[in-house]
DNA sequence: ACAAATGATACTATATTAGTATCATTTGTC
DNA sequence: GACAAATGATACTAATATAGTATCATTTGT
């Protein structure tokens, strides 16, 4: 199982290069520095320009910005552009509402946890983790 | 993105209901209770038998049987045999130890989330899923 | 011997993830 | 204005994981 997928880390690893080097940053930089396929390299800084994380500039002198403060990108809310919300709890059985108690017992469990799995990725961001790069 | 995937959650309700009822079960009774597919729940079955959770007879008066109290059996260890460790932290570049520090920081983060989520994971079972179901 | 159960194993289908390819549009420079 | 260098949009393909099926072998009670 994995939890975080790979355009995900790629989007953090991206986000953390443009945070910590210039203020605009093109894409072959990126692919250089972070090994990453361009066309998927390119394919996640467009996503991540849609979803007002960055912006954009074409032309000869163009490429990607932080459009935020580092501090408010953080972890969870990349995860959510690239997978969605992340439920860690889900009703199998087709109908709306679970009939199985015990099932629902255990989903009531599960989102107690994802709560706080939530919450402590809402916590992290690019600054904080460009700051535990450096230390 | 599935925290729990369908055989991790069909074994439980499984376990659940062999359980709160009698001793010995047989596929079709938990087809008929749980509307999964039976070849399905065979070898979810057959998977559970393999990994001494579930005690099998063959023959007529056949079937299956809990092997441990179902205190002992954890919503973590089922998790384990169906999804192999559930891993939050991943690193993605192919490099034995990852190159990239913001990375890193990142992936000491997830382990720190992974400790406490499977801490919690281990501490539901069987046994307190169906208390838990008949309050 | 036979019926009723599970054991073992190989196969198929579907969905998700990962990645590619291509053409259109914008922008600075000569 | 032409052209090169960047991103925008979109559709396609490949690989992998999940979900489920099919079939034959083996055991056991009557």
């Amino acid at each position: 199982m994995k939890f975080i997928t790979r355009d995900s880390d790629y989007a953090l690893r991206a986000l953390c290069y443009i945070a910590s080097n210039r203020e605009v940053v093109k894409v072959d930089e990126l692919v250089a520095n972070l090994g990453v396929p361009r066309p998927f390299m390119r394919k996640i800084l467009q996503k991540l320009n849609k979803s007002g994380i960055l912006g954009s500039t074409k032309g000869q002198h163009g490429g990607f910005r932080l459009k935020r403060p580092a501090a408010a990108v953080s972890v969870f809310g990349i995860m959510r552009i690239f997978q969605g919300k992340p439920e860690l709890s889900s009703c199998f059985l087709k109908k709306e509402v679970c009939p199985e108690r015990p099932h629902c017992a255990l989903r009531k469990k599960l989102c107690l946890i994802e709560k706080g799995v939530f919450r402590q990725l809402k916590e992290i961001n690019i600054a904080s983790l460009i700051k535990a790069g450096r230390a």
